[in-house]
Parts: C-alpha cells; structure tokens; sequence
DNA sequence: CTGTTAGCGCATTCAG
DNA sequence: CTGAATGCGCTAACAG
C-alpha cells in the first residue's frame, strides 16, 4: 500500500487531520508545523488519494466530455472540431484543477450509458456535452440528475433549463450567403450532413433567410444533406445535373468542403472559377486545402473554453443564472469564392 | 445525498453486505434475493458510487491517457494522429468497462504533473502514452511509480522494462524510400517534424537504409526538420535551390504533406509531375488531399487497440511478460508519385 | 493552532 | 446462503 495520510501524521508527530490541513494548506496551521509535515511527505513520498478525497468531498474535480458520435465513425474524431473543442475545454480545465474523462462509447445507446456511469457513478463534478440534436436522451437525463452541464450548440428542447455556448448559426449562414450574393451569385446550395442536428437546422435557416431577403424562393433541388462521403459524388451529380446549376455552395463542414472540392475537380470543374464555395469552420484543413477554402470561422476553441468556464461556474455556484454565451463567427475570405461581376 | 447500499439494504430487509454481493452478482447469493434486491434498487433508483468502490477496491478501471505535446499547440489534436489513436483505445476500453481520462497539460512540465496526478492519486489503474521521446520524464516515473503502462512508439530509453506498441518505422521508411527508387528517383529528400522524437530518428534511419542499399550516399542537403508550418516555406525553397532539387520527398506526417503539396504549387510546381511525394500516415487527410497522397497506412487506429489491450492484460495481469507488439505498415500507391521512366 | 471523533459508500473478511 | 464488523484514505465538525 502506498503511503498514506495517517503514516505522515505518525512520523511527524501530528495528527491525521493536520497533515489534512497542511495538505489544504489551511491558513489555521503555523508555518512551522506546515514546513515539518510538508518535510515528512516529502521525505516518505506522500501524494494524496484523489479517490479518497473524492468520497468525503463528493466532488472529484473531474468534468465528462460526451463525444458528438455519428453514424460514420470515421467522421467523428478525425472531424477536427471536436479537436479543436477539446482543446479550448482542456486549457481551461486545466487552469482550475480540473481533469477530463472522455465517453467512450460508439453508438448513441453506449454513449449514453457512458454518461449515466459517468453521473450516478460520481465520476464527474459536471458534464459538457459536444452536440445538440433531437430525441437526445443525454440532455434530459443530466437535467433530471441535476448535475451541471452545458452543451455546446443550441438545445433542441427545454432550452430555457440549460446552459449552452453556441455560435449564431443562423446569422453565420446568413452572412455566408449574403456574402455569395453580394459577389452576385444567385443560384446557392446548401449542403449539410446529419440535419437531426440542431446545427444544421439553424444554418439551413439562416441559408434560405439570406434568400428570402433576395427574394429568391426556397428551392428543395438546392439542399442536400450527406451523411457519408460516398454522397457527395451523386450530390455534386445531380446539382450539376439541374437545368440551372448552383454556381455557389455553403457547406457546413470542413472536411465536406474539401470533399466537395475534390469532386468538383472530378467534373472537369474549378473552384472558384466554375464554382464558389464557402464552408464552416476554419481549421487548418481549411488552410491547406488547394485552393485555401472561405470560411466562416466559428472560433471552436472558444467554444470549449467557454463551455467549461460555464460548468465550473456552475459548479461553484449552482444557482448561477443560467445564461448562455454565444460565440461570434464571421466569414474569412480565401480563395475558393469569386464574384460574377468582375468589373 | 444519493441512496446508498445502506438505503437499498434497509428497504429489502437484507443488510449492505447482501446489496453490495448482488451488486457484483455473486454466485453466494439465491436467485430470489437477487430478485427481490434488484427490484428495490430500481424503485430508488439507486446506483453504485464508482469513487467509494474505486477506494476499496484500489481500481477505478479507468485508464489515463498521456496526450502527445508540441510546440505548436495548433498541430497537437488537430492532427489527426491522436484522434484516430484515441479511437482505437476508446473502442477497446469499452468492451472491457474502462474509462478514459486524459491529460490537459499544455506544456511538457504541466503534462508530467498531470500524470503524476493521476497515477498518485490513484485515479487511474493503467496509463498509455501517446509519444516516446529522448529525456521525457514520463516513463521513468511511471516505471518508477510500477503502474502498468504502454508506450505508442519505441522507447527511447529502458526498452527492455516497458511495453509498447509500434510501426516497425524503420522498416516502413525503407519501403517508402525504395518504393520512389523503385520508380527511378535518385534524388529523395526527407521532412520530419521534431527529431527530438524517436519516430523520427526512426524513419531517418530507414530513408537511409534504403537509399543505402542502392549505394547512394547521405546528403544532409535533402533531409530538413519542419518544427512549424512556417518552415515548409522556407525548406521547400532551400531544397529547389540546390543544384539538384530533389525529385522525390518522404515525409512523416499528413498535415506536412498538404503543407508540401500546397507550397510546391506556390512555386509553380505540380505533383507528382515535378515531384513526387509519400506521406507518412494514411488519413482521411491524405484521401480528401488533391492529388491524393501516397501514403503510407501505419493503421493507427488499431495502434491504440493494441494499446489499450496491452495495458488491460498488464492491469489484469502483472507479470504478463511485457510483449510489445508491432504493427505492419504498408504503402498505398495513391496519385502523389510517378515514375521517372515513363516506359 | 491542533487533536479527537465520526463518517463518506462500498467490499470483504469472518461468523453463523 | 446471509449478516456483522472492519477499514479503504481522507475531511470536517467539534472540542480544547
């Protein structure tokens, strides 16, 4: 067995709780005594049981990351937002003694049976979950477990009870396809993938917004949703195929960015020459992409900072008035868009 | 508070003890009371608490995993690398009831605290790290702390002591290498990203071997390090300033790869009709790459399966004989080379 | 400022 | 087959 609190407590000649305390570093212990017992674990290698400290504190100072799964694995890591996310939770985690515990599940049944072990389980002080979509179980479980959570994205349901940090998808789409129509495009498709996400709804929304404002009516021909790679080529296929082909795309991933590029080449067509496209999501894939795709960058690290600044306040203080952030995003001008007046 | 065994136990007129064998489903108990106390701990919903089990026990059945660090923050998760690894491991911990925490260190002394955290907190039973590294500490303590453990990659130091799971990267480099001679190119540069990895040192060694065995000599002049995406720029020009630029590059990551692709094309150059160019790691990167890349598939994926079967065997048991395990790596002729006799 | 006492929720002897 | 007793390692009153 490793060394333990009460064996420090022994060799200095003091008892358990003031190696407590000394631990805590509370202010009711004297320097002198602090300086011997912090001697003694140091000389006996002491290092405190988090486990143990967990059970009396019911707090482990751990927060759950529950995974965005989607059908097609392959999408689902590698998509860089999710990385991207990570990263923002973890900086800021880390900046207040937090540490992350990651679902491991695949399907949505697993991943939420992750969270309910993760919950009850008191595992975790609080829960950020990386998607909102419809007829998910997790969120109106966490609600029902009154554990503190957020959700990165906007909730589909009882949304005034949870706290989500989100980017204004439907302005983002809307500025996005007001951009191609101010570059006088007037035949724009969408594209999305899964559309039970909440995500793809509200870009769907701003999209045909931006239209209406044209007055340009919604044409169903113009929208597609992919939900595996495969798609995209009989996608591209039948936009291409249309009397009037779109001459700009908003496409709501990255990685479907340069999918779709690659198909465009496939069709003997060039972007932006033949084609405009504009994606979500700027990430380095964007950057390296040839040519380097126009994106509207929606600031995914600060998402994930800003989703684990609201757990923890949650934490600290329950009775936080749940008030939810939303992240700006505004489109960064590259090379895969042109106008069609070029005056 | 959460209902505890005690609550369960009172309810079913059965005292804790039964609850907690019911709980573990011991065969010392009648299938009735089983029954009966299952049905109770439904009405109250009870739920067992992982931590107070975790202290008894001595395991949380929860594996840590010891994220790799660069400089560059941005080539950390996004590189697709980790993500696909992490997969691997989730998938495999999953099927055996593991969790997974992971380090949220940014730099390399923040993550070595981490780890300590981890391990001397008791909060995980097992650890797997992403990288190996000339003077890190991290293996040295967790050799020292004699906590199971599993290295993806080769060790640098104390090979013998610890487990891990690799490509045979000297191998997979020698191929690499051969496969452009094979198409007649004499004139092959190399790019890798921080040599202060052993998987670098390790795809240098086998680009040499290669190149040896045809009895070319080493040309410092053709083999660069690239330690940030700035850099490409700069390598690119030194190596098309030579008298002979080389016709061919090796390169050991994706993200590099496009990077290359993307600065040869500044310079007016096409791949692979100007050079041709094989990437280290087949990833969705390299398939969604115009042209796609010759990659080499070191399966990664199943690099963090393995991982994570490795530390599981050795949490389960101890004195398992520390068998690492390599994984074959294979080329995959994609449209980034061309031979250089076009018969 | 420090020690004593009493659990946190569970698993595991040892009896019966 | 089941119950009573004990302790995992730590913290938090409550005394002094």
């Amino acid at each position: 067995m490793a060394v333990t609190i009460k064996d420090v407590a022994k060799a200095a000649n003091v008892s358990p709780s003031t190696v407590s305390r000394v631990i805590s570093d509370s202010r009711h212990i004297s320097d002198k005594t602090k300086k011997k017992v912090r001697k003694v674990m140091e000389e006996l290698g002491y290092h405190i049981n988090l486990n143990a400290r967990g059970l009396v504190r019911q707090s482990t100072k751990t927060i759950g990351i529950v995974l965005k799964y989607s059908e097609n694995e392959a999408w689902n890591w590698i998509n860089p937002f999710v990385s991207e996310v990570i990263q923002g939770i973890s900086a800021h985690c880390h900046e207040h003694g937090y540490s992350i515990m990651i679902t491991t599940g695949r399907t949505e049944k697993e991943i939420y049976s992750d969270v309910v072990k993760m919950v009850q389980g008191k595992q975790v002080d609080g829960m950020i979950v990386l998607y909102a979509r419809k007829e998910d179980r997790v969120v109106p479980f966490l609600l029902e477990a009154a554990i503190p959570f957020v959700v990165i994205g906007k909730p589909v349901d009882r949304i005034h009870e949870v706290m989500y940090v989100d980017n204004d998808n439907v302005q983002a789409a809307k500025d996005a396809t007001a951009f191609l129509l101010n570059q006088y495009h007037r035949k724009i498709g969408f594209i999305g993938d899964n559309p039970s996400f909440q995500v793809i709804q509200d870009r769907l929304e701003g999209y045909y917004k931006a239209l209406e404002l044209e007055g340009i009516s919604k044409n169903p021909a113009y929208v597609k949703f992919v939900q595996n790679p495969e798609d995209e080529e009989k996608i591209l296929d039948k936009f291409l195929k249309l009397e009037h082909p779109p001459t700009a795309l908003v496409i709501s991933s990255p990685l479907q960015g340069v999918g779709v590029l690659k198909r465009i080449l496939n069709h003997g067509l060039h972007v932006p020459e033949d084609i405009s496209v504009v994606v979500f999501n700027k990430t380095l894939i964007t950057e390296v992409s040839i040519p380097k795709l126009t994106a509207i960058d929606t600031q995914t690290y600060q998402l994930g900072y800003e989703a684990s600044k609201g757990v923890i306040e949650l934490i600290h203080y329950p009775d936080t008035f749940k008030r939810s952030v939303i992240i700006s995003a505004r489109i960064e001008p590259k090379e895969s868009h042109r106008s069609l007046q070029e005056n």
